[in-house]
DNA sequence: GTTTGAATCAAACGTATGTTTCAATTTCTG
DNA sequence: CAGAAATTGAAACATACGTTTGATTCAAAC
């Protein structure tokens, strides 16, 4: 019985393994097009060209693997998304919010469009948004409990005078928009017959902070700013 | 061989059948809360008390089933925005974008609100926005076809200069933030720690509203309107 | 009261899945 | 090079699933 070595994050210099890194990708891959459910552990080694025990010799079980798959990627993201908003503060104390979103939004898209696989993972994280099971919803959440708490803030101090339950529900409209288009942005070009190029990240991404700050920026209803 | 009777969608008056409607209702839920893969035909006959060949017996399959569950609350659905667009555009010749804007949100969140297993049926909707599975997908975007279609014209009306790929892009910005709120509204409540409260459809109807108007009218970057 | 078709039921079928086992092999190490 | 550990391999296991079958119950029609 061998253990295998600690591979936690992305960060270990890929230790030795290759098969490892193999299955992740794959994974990655087959849940995002077939869903974690029908990906079947066959399927998945056979399109790593491994082995079906693989997995359990590497992760000890499918749902492990599912926990590797997110977590391998959502740790870097949201430190991305912590770092500019590090810059964005140290740049003025109070950073424009176009910054701000900015921020919070790009890295996504960034990964979508920049690294391998990058398209696949975010769609497998906006189904995993509306995951039932809890332990997976859990795992993304908790990963993106730091960022919400460092970004409301944020927000809130760019706009004040909005109410935190107003700030919060913005906060929540912001993600619905950003992860319908990180992960489905491929709806957009269908939908648009072809007009809306998802590929042009820039162009998304400009186009979306403007969004997101326009809404942020209304005048909140019922209440006297 | 007994062929069952047409029901298509929930519109036919309840027909005869209750052993039909319990298995569509228990169906529903399942799907919503642990996903159609996982919830087995053996778990949605136990909990509608029917008899595991009830499925094929009243839809054929599994799949139509699923099928069933999507095109009964969604035509009513999509039905009642389109209606409520008419309304708006009735009382003006351009009506004002928070009546268009309401047109297209307010059915979804009236439902999740007021319609028994409304709840359950966003959920399942959210979810199945990300299906990888093309046959639900395409269920699902069908029925949105002719809503996209005039609604996209009713915003290019309300806001003209407006470059409509800009626009497209702001209609799939506004289905992302409504469909992660109608379908996964308590994340709001989870990441604020309780500040907000999705069963408050009036009040996050209007913040809503209010913050999609707020982003469509924005600024249009790099063009001069 | 018998007949007819719809609806329900218990049981089984075939298959695909996650997991385990243990031998074979490769890779590192002293 | 010898030995140990890490990794891969082929095969089997138990289980859960969607589906099918054929008998049975039930309600209406004649």
């Amino acid at each position: 019985m061998a253990e295998p070595l600690d591979t936690s994050t992305g960060n270990t210099p890929a230790a030795h393994a290759d098969t490892r890194t193999n299955l992740l990708d794959a994974a990655e891959h087959l849940f995002a097009h077939e869903g974690v459910d029908r990906a079947s552990l066959r399927s998945i080694t056979r399109a790593a060209e491994a082995n079906l025990a693989a997995v359990h010799y590497h992760f000890g079980s499918k749902e492990a693997l599912v926990r590797e798959v997110l977590a391998r990627r959502l740790g870097p993201l949201n430190e991305r998304r912590l770092r500019l908003l590090d810059e964005a503060e140290r740049d003025g104390d109070n950073p424009r919010l176009e910054a701000i979103v900015g921020a919070f939004v790009l890295p996504a898209l960034e990964m979508v469009q920049r690294e391998r696989g990058g398209h696949a993972f975010a769609r497998f994280v906006c189904r995993t948004f509306s995951e039932p099971d809890e332990a997976f919803r859990d795992l993304v959440l908790d990963q993106f409990r730091e960022v919400v708490a460092r970004f409301s803030n944020a927000f809130e101090r760019a706009l004040p005078g909005l109410p935190r339950e107003e700030l919060f529900w913005r906060f929540h409209f912001t993600v619905g928009s950003m992860v319908h288009t990180a992960g489905l942005g491929f709806l957009a070009y269908q939908l648009s017959d072809g007009l809306c190029d998802p590929e042009d990240i820039e162009g998304v991404g400009e186009r979306l902070i403007g969004f997101l700050c326009g809404g942020l920026r209304a005048k909140a209803v019922g209440h006297e700013a």
